[in-house]
DNA sequence: TGGCCCCAAACTGCATGCAATTGGAGCGCG
DNA sequence: CGCGCTCCAATTGCATGCAGTTTGGGGCCA
């Protein structure tokens, strides 16, 4: 039997959604880094609706966690910290795996048609910039996700590999993708072959090997901000108004 | 070294947080049932805010899943498929399996009182309302969830928790409570014990068997709406009012 | 009785306006 | 030169208003 079929759970066309889309784009090619402002107005502006809108969109991307949200301040691009870069990875894995395991020799022709033809379009944007290179690899997942047909599982293993494309923005070296497209063509391989555990293995792999390659070190102190750093001990103190810290590394 | 201590994800107090907490409670203590209607006016009525945010907040629940959001039409309290329950659970089942494999020997004396103090609490519930019982089983997966400190993990297991109450509201048979207790304990012993394997296989059979019993059989035609069965078919019509049915077991 | 149409009420989609909060530039002082 | 203070522009939090869409019920006709 072919993986469950077809199924509409596209965003809907909302103005809202118009702006999600577009703004979770642009943070996963990276032309919105970690830490990039988002003032409501200008969002608005940009995208010719009106401030509520904005608002909201960005209620949207930051139950995504894609978009962090502070009462009466500007919203910024999430800045995952390295731990939880890791967590993400790991929860990828798991549901990736889980992804692999209900497709497993259950694929149509169509649907490994699909995938190869993906997988083309990875090869030929090699020569391209990073930030293609990185959004196609994640389409690939997302892809896969989508053939199982479980609404649930496709939102949750985009929203974890769109953290984990913005983790790499943060924490990874100039990285090279032609094994990774490698290893895209041996799970569809394995996946037609229907060896199930095969394919579960390989998948693991190649998460664990990407995030290995991406998350450089766990490097102590390589954290980006000093808040972070202090968190823990600002947990101690009872005040409200934590610590007031001289202005060094402000991002932004 | 004790799993990772403290930190403060806690939603803010936004007036929509509230509003969200206050829903997401009634969802799943089943005083708002699967379908049950959800006016931006009546809402903010309310809880006293303006519609805006009434509608700020449902935005935030159908992000969540628990709330379906279509255009023009009044919310309604999400009503998932048969087959959204199962993938639901099977989701829950991998990532509180991590839980369990994250937290594994690495628990406090502290914090095994706290869960020993909860399920006790959960014991002492038996004589209840079966709705404080499921939230309080509920509860338990979301305090072991998060003791693992991982934001992101607490976050998807809190709402997969979530949807599968709800799907209970929807096809269980009233069960017993009792011997989910008992697995919760067997779950907190073997954490204690630092039996990595065994507390992963606890939880997945654990999991499985809350599934087994709530979502009773397949039964084919038993959706509760029409509209569901009748969906695929749809799908091969393109006109855009798809449709015109007599109307019949119109919900609400 | 049963089906169809039309219209008013109900409701959503979105923009705008106002009050409250923030942060950072400018300024004075040690 | 650095530190702290004040004050104002920038920005958010929220309510309200208007226009467009859906709902559902009464009346009309068969």
């Amino acid at each position: 039997m072919a993986a469950r079929t077809s199924s509409k759970t596209s965003e809907s066309s909302d103005k809202v959604s118009v702006i999600c889309r577009a703004l979770r784009r642009a943070i996963i090619e990276q032309a919105l880094e970690p830490g990039a402002k988002l003032p409501e107005d200008a969002l608005g502006e940009r995208f010719g609706v009106s401030r509520t809108i904005a608002r909201h969109a960005l209620g949207q991307l930051a139950a995504e966690g894609l978009v962090e949200l502070r009462r009466n301040r500007i919203a910024v691009v999430a800045t995952p910290s390295w731990q939880e870069a890791r967590d993400a990875f790991d929860i990828r894995i798991e549901l990736e795996r889980l992804v692999v395991r209900q497709l497993a020799g259950k694929l149509t022709k169509a649907q490994i048609a699909e995938l190869n033809a993906h997988v083309d379009a990875e090869d030929r944007a090699r020569g391209g910039t990073d930030a293609v290179s990185i959004r196609l690899a994640t389409e690939f997942h997302i892809l896969l996700a989508h053939m199982t047909n479980s609404p649930i599982l496709v939102r949750y293993v985009s929203e974890v590999a769109y953290r984990c494309c913005l983790t790499l923005s943060l924490y990874s070296r100039p990285h090279s993708t032609e094994c990774a497209i490698n290893e895209h063509r041996a799970i569809i391989s394995a996946l037609a072959k229907g060896d199930e555990a095969k394919v579960m293995d390989l998948m693991h792999h190649h998460l664990d090997s990407v995030a290995n390659r991406a998350l450089v070190a766990p490097t102590p102190q390589r954290g980006r901000d000093l808040l972070d750093i202090l968190a823990p001990y600002a947990d101690e103190v009872t005040s409200d108004r934590v610590v007031k810290l001289p202005k060094v590394a402000r991002r932004g």
